[in-house]
RNA sequence: GUCCCCAUAGCUUAACGGAUAAAGCAACAGCCUUCGAAGCUGUUGAUGGGGGUUCGAUUCCCUCUGGGGACACCA
């Protein structure tokens, strides 16, 4: 990547430094700049534009410089502005034609292992809209993990033990019990949605039941697991109509069948972090963060979610993890502290838990905000959006949004603009692509195409070529920030680039060296906009 | 009451402390006898209020206003 090898070059000229390197605001102004000069000017007390040439000078006599920059000059007030140079931009359109779907791909990561848990819904209830948003920028977070060298497990975890299920139990017991003819009190704090009458149903009519139906007890068990069984299933087949697929669904129940939540509320004692209060055991937060002390063991003797979750967490280090990767719902804000003071007590390193949360999503009904809430039963259901929107427009829509950004889904208005979704944009752009080598019909020639590559030398031509070298950089970053959204951010970029260069020079016609050196270009870019968008989940179609 | 997040163009959003704040939609004006006009070009238009730090603040700090979220022995 040229802008790691030139923040390195530059911090070997000049140590003691601190600077950046940056993108110009204008392509007109270089395709990267450095601040150095206005460090370097305050700190010898020195006019930046003295300076600026002083460091031109050194950066110019340097070979390795001159091979990827033509240009490099000072703009005031303070900047260093680099251009790219002509060749080194064919050079990288043969090397992005040889190296095809893996364009961008490295191994700068070394393999190492990263487990990365979002979505985890609890098994209540149908994936919902709000569930999308963890979804699509997990899964394309774990495609860029991947790409970047990393070895990804994309994780889903079942809370399939607790309260909450039993409720949900409940729930199905008494609409199947109503189903009967019986009359139950449904009262507030159970499941209110249709899904819940409609499991009942089915176990009605499956004669599932008939055994135990005068056993209300043994029938919330029966109702609760068979609801779970079948709301994983569906929030599977969610998932994957969105184009998510995970490796692994992990039970919660599983770490206590087999003892491991008993075993580190051990660890934690012996190691002496645990003390009782009120009957309960507490957790010694405060050692490790500003925050409360909270409980693992409530005064009844089972355990707290938190202490499931440490386990839960010890369980994913034990499997051989080099780090762990939680996308939560910013819901989830205060339970970030427990749980990294929890794997700190069991001696991980603070850095190797990582906890993203992203902003909620609220639905706009008749111009008031309001939370889904499965409890409620008021919520849109992720298969109703993408029936209605379609995949590709759902998973772009949340991907080009900073995870802080607080969304109103307004559904109304999602229809209706889904026509006018950017995602289609970047896919005209690839149908345009493809129309281009079916109008051309021949075989693609890379030896031959490329050879030519040096005809290549509009401002759009040179604007695209320079668009195609950033891939590879924009992985690396987001593979270290996990800003995803400048993944679609650059997809936008790279079509917009490549819209000009169609509409500005005609890429089938007379000249058969020009048409071979564009079509080499078009190949540069339809290998780059098919990369980005496989990585995002989105399809890159030849018709639309 | 305490803590976290947010406020940018009419709307949805960008901008590691850097340059004239960038896109899409909407509005307006142009561009199809050649590869797909779902496109291209141009115009109008924005950092919630007040302080501070800095050579430089949308970005950092304080404060006010307005929104969202969390403050359980629920998960």
């Amino acid at each position: 990547m040229v802008k790691d090898w030139l923040y390195k070059k530059i911090a070997e000229e000049f140590h003691g430094v601190d600077f950046d390197i940056l993108t110009p605001p204008e392509p007109e102004l270089g395709d990267y700049s450095t601040n150095l000069v206005f460090a370097l000017a305050k700190r010898d007390k020195q006019n930046p534009a003295d300076v600026a040439k002083e460091v031109i000078g050194k950066l110019s006599a340097d070979r390795a410089v001159s091979d990827f920059f033509q240009k490099i000059e000072f703009a005031p007030p303070g900047f260093i502005n680099f251009f790219f140079n002509e060749r080194f931009l064919r050079d990288n359109l043969g090397e992005i034609i040889k190296r095809g779907d893996k364009y961008g791909a490295s191994n700068l990561a070394k393999g190492e292992n990263i487990n990365l848990e979002f979505v985890s819904a609890n098994p209540t209830g149908p994936l919902t809209v709000g569930n999308a948003r963890a979804a699509s920028f997990g899964d394309t977070l774990g495609n860029v993990f991947k790409f970047a060298g990393y070895s990804v497990t994309k994780e889903y975890y079942i809370n399939d033990v607790g309260v909450q299920v039993r409720i949900l139990g409940e729930s199905v017991a008494k609409r199947f019990l109503e189903l009967k003819g019986e009359k139950v009190i449904f009262g507030e704090n159970l499941y209110q949605g249709d899904y819940v009458a409609d499991i009942a149903r089915e176990i009605q009519e499956k004669k599932l039941a008939s055994a135990i139906e005068n056993d209300f007890e043994a029938l919330v068990d029966f109702c609760r697991d068979y609801a779970v069984a079948g709301l994983i299933k569906s929030a599977k087949e969610s998932a994957e109509k969105l184009g998510v697929k995970f490796d692994n669904w992990f039970s919660e129940k599983q770490l206590h069948d087999s003892g491991e939540v008993k075993n580190i509320l051990s660890v934690l004692e012996k190691a002496g972090y645990v003390y009782e209060k009120d009957g309960a055991k507490w957790l010694k937060v405060s050692e490790f963060e500003k925050t409360d002390d909270a409980v693992l063991v409530k005064s009844d003797g089972s355990t707290s979610y938190l202490m499931n979750d440490i386990a839960y967490t010890n369980n994913k280090f034990k499997r051989g993890f080099d780090k762990i990767i939680n996308i939560w719902g910013a819901d989830h804000h205060g339970d970030v502290a427990r749980l990294k003071a929890g794997a700190r007590a069991l001696g991980f390193e603070k850095d190797k838990v990582e906890i993203l949360l992203h902003q909620l999503v609220l639905i706009k009904k008749n111009d008031e905000l309001q939370r889904m809430s499965k409890r409620k039963g008021d919520f849109m259901l992720l298969d109703d959006l993408l029936a209605e929107v379609g995949k590709d427009a759902v998973r772009f829509f949340f991907l080009l949004k900073d995870l802080n950004t607080h969304m109103e889904f307004d559904i109304d208005l999602a229809k209706e603009q889904s026509r006018k979704n950017p995602v289609f944009y970047i896919q005209y752009a690839t149908a345009r692509l493809n129309g281009v080598f079916q109008k051309y019909g021949g075989e693609f020639e890379p030896e031959n195409f490329c050879q030519h590559s040096d005809l290549l030398t509009s401002p759009d031509e040179l604007r695209l070529l320079s668009r195609l070298v950033r891939l590879p950089e924009i992985i690396g970053e987001v593979s270290k920030n996990y800003q995803v959204h400048s993944l679609a951010q650059y997809a936008t970029d790279l079509a917009h680039a490549f819209h000009r260069f169609y509409e500005s020079s005609h890429i089938i016609q007379e000249d058969k060296k020009l048409e071979n050196a564009r079509l080499c270009l078009a190949r540069g870019a339809q290998i780059t906009l098919k990369n980005t968008l496989a990585l995002m989940g989105i399809a890159a179609p030849e018709k639309m």
